[in-house]
DNA sequence: TATAAAACAGACCGGTTGTCCTGTTTTGTC
DNA sequence: GACAAAACAGGACAACCGGTCTGTTTTATA
């Protein structure tokens, strides 16, 4: 991983211009897209620091630690991320299906014009931090649920208009994210965003029919015990 | 991560015993319960020797590099993993809907007796190795391929039996593989593998209608340009 | 048994990592 | 302007990592 030195020239060492916020926005930049890119242990801040042109004492101000930068990384970049692509469009959608439709197109689009495949940032920080640290873990935990809740309330939303009386809300959430999640493993691995429509041609047929409806099906809210030491 | 020391008592260094086999697997045991747990830069090799019992030259001898050693854990323990969890029941099922349906049922009982959710081994290594060299990135792809590829068989035994005609055998391998692999990231990072049984609900319930049969629908097997460096 | 190759042991090393520490400069506040 | 706190620079450092190297023991072969 290397870095344009994206330096203004400066015939003069004259003075310094002090500007915390926008040096705190440039690391996270940087640290949110090598994150993506190479993952977490793989990049290092000393990549870091080149990458986005700041000193390491800056650095540790703004984030004592690496942890630190992670977890600002995950609360602020991952969960927009999620928002922006997922969320937002999904509420802006006329119905659940449509909107779920729009996502996953969408992503499909911007892949293949984009000629390489990243992945699910959200994914991608999750499995290789969730059993990390239990609060990397409890952050990325956090985002999945307001992802599922967001579609959860959308089908309930869709519900109460009269439509998809037969889906069971949380059910089709996490068989939305579920698929998502999955379909851009397989095209992150396989390097082929196809695999996005296919699994959107299959998730649409799911929420078609009307069967076995009755009483909500009771929910399995138990959490497991405790994760095993790293 | 600390690991037992798991020497038998050697009053006298008398004599050594060569066993290549054995101590060649016992690392593979090692690395792989390590990798799926810890992920692949987060597992030293000095964390892998001490938990083995086994010296830096024996190593060495065996895996010349550590990236020799995570191939080797990929190419026969991860695929093998999914063939024994996946792949075979599948196969000994009576339809492609029994299988899959006791696939999520066995994993999740298991995990829900284990106490805890270590994930899916292949997809924890595919999101982190996969941009991380084109190697690692293919032996995970062919594991996926093969994956899919039992799936969509057995959905094309199954039509031939006259079941299921109205589902596309790849778009059904391709959202199962997917809509589990989506699952167990959630149930990881939650912690709760209750996730697994509401996709499998939705899931069951896609490869319901006959809908849009008409010609198979064409498939588009294209493969990107090239992924990026990384 | 002679001998070479394989199997293994254990120390060693250069490079890297994350963090800390000491200064210097800027900025807000009275 | 005085002064303290924030913002930033840059070096130092100990720990660690992966790989290599040399040497010893076992094993296969003749």
């Amino acid at each position: 991983m290397s870095a344009e030195m994206n330096v203004q020239s400066k015939p003069r060492p004259r003075k310094r211009i002090n500007d915390p916020e926008g040096m705190r926005k440039k690391v996270l930049d940087v640290a949110e897209d090598a994150f993506q890119a190479c993952g977490y242990h793989a990049s290092s801040l000393g990549d870091l620091m080149a990458a986005a042109g700041v000193s390491g004492g800056a650095l540790h101000h703004h984030f004592p630690t690496k942890k630190a930068l992670a977890l600002a990384v995950i609360d602020e970049r991952v969960a927009a991320a999620v928002e922006q692509t997922w969320i937002a469009p999904l509420l802006a959608a006329a119905s659940v299906r449509e909107g779920v439709r729009a996502v996953f197109e969408a992503v499909a689009a911007e892949l293949e014009q984009q000629g390489f495949v990243r992945g699910c940032p959200l994914n991608n920080l999750a499995h290789e931090l969730s059993l990390a640290d239990p609060d990397f873990r409890i952050a990325l935990a956090g985002i999945f649920a307001d992802w599922r809740r967001a579609i959860s309330d959308k089908v309930r939303a869709d519900q109460r208009a009269g439509r998809d009386e037969g889906t069971d809300p949380e059910r089709f959430a996490a068989l939305a994210v579920a698929t998502y999640s999955g379909a851009m493993s397989m095209a992150k691995t396989a390097q082929d965003p196809s695999v996005l429509r296919d699994c959107l041609a299959g998730l649409e047929r799911s929420a078609l029919s009307s069967s076995q409806g009755g009483l909500a099906a009771r929910r399995r809210r138990r959490v497991l015990p405790r994760p095993r030491t790293l």
